[in-house]
DNA sequence: TTGCATAGGGATAAATAATTCCCTATTGTA
DNA sequence: TACAATAGGGAATTATTTATCCCTATGCAA
């Protein structure tokens, strides 16, 4: 997320949760790190799919947004570890819920993706 | 959504999820569409920032992962009406979360989207 | 008859998001 | 010595999404 040229819309809870929450891999960083993957390199293998780069990225707009922290050891090579803020962790139960709905109506969901 | 270059994940319920309620207005159409927002004209009115063109388009993939219904009446001027299936009934509820939690943090929000 | 409301599609342009490739640096291991 | 793992940034490119503009059609009201 750089520079906008198309305003943002902060009208309503919906608005202001998807800016924080779009992003492909958001969700699931936010995920990972609360089931205790925190370093980058853990999070990139539970994430294969992603590339590195957008994973630094969407991990740096979470900081920015108070999601999770991120702490860097002064060690060589380099450490880094992310957790969740008490801010990010009120998310969790709304994400576990997202993933439940998609696990429950896993059959469904997949026809209906695919069909086409 | 066209043909994609890149795979498709479908490996969890977040994938899956995800699959369905990207995109801009998606959770919005919904949303509206459960308070009785049925008729396009109406929902565009509701959502003045988005592209006519982009609601059909979303409503469209709404309708083609089952998650509303479209009924079109055979008069002129056309009327066609949406309503969410049962299906998409089961969403709201965490639609519901996800907007109270934006709602209940407008103001920290706001703060950390906009102090970049 | 002009204009508005209804619904929606095509073509194109713009904006945004994500990927790929290549670079820096350090330490430990084969 | 060469290579892997660690973390991460720059540049360029591709993919995807959304917006903008223009078109069709019907019926009603001023």
């Amino acid at each position: 997320m750089r520079e906008k040229k198309i305003p943002l819309n902060l009208n309503c809870g919906l608005d202001l949760i998807g800016e924080v929450l779009y992003g492909k891999w958001k969700i699931r960083l936010l995920w990972f790190i609360h089931e205790g993957y925190r370093r980058p390199s853990e999070l990139q293998r539970k994430i294969p799919d992603a590339s590195r780069r957008v994973l630094n990225i969407q991990l740096k707009e979470l900081e920015q947004h108070e999601l999770v922290s991120k702490i860097i050891y002064p060690v060589a090579p380099p450490k880094v570890e992310f957790s969740l803020t008490d801010f990010g962790m009120t998310l969790i139960p709304i994400i576990a819920a997202l993933g439940n709905w998609g696990d429950e109506n896993e059959e469904r969901l997949k026809n209906v993706i695919l069909k086409r």
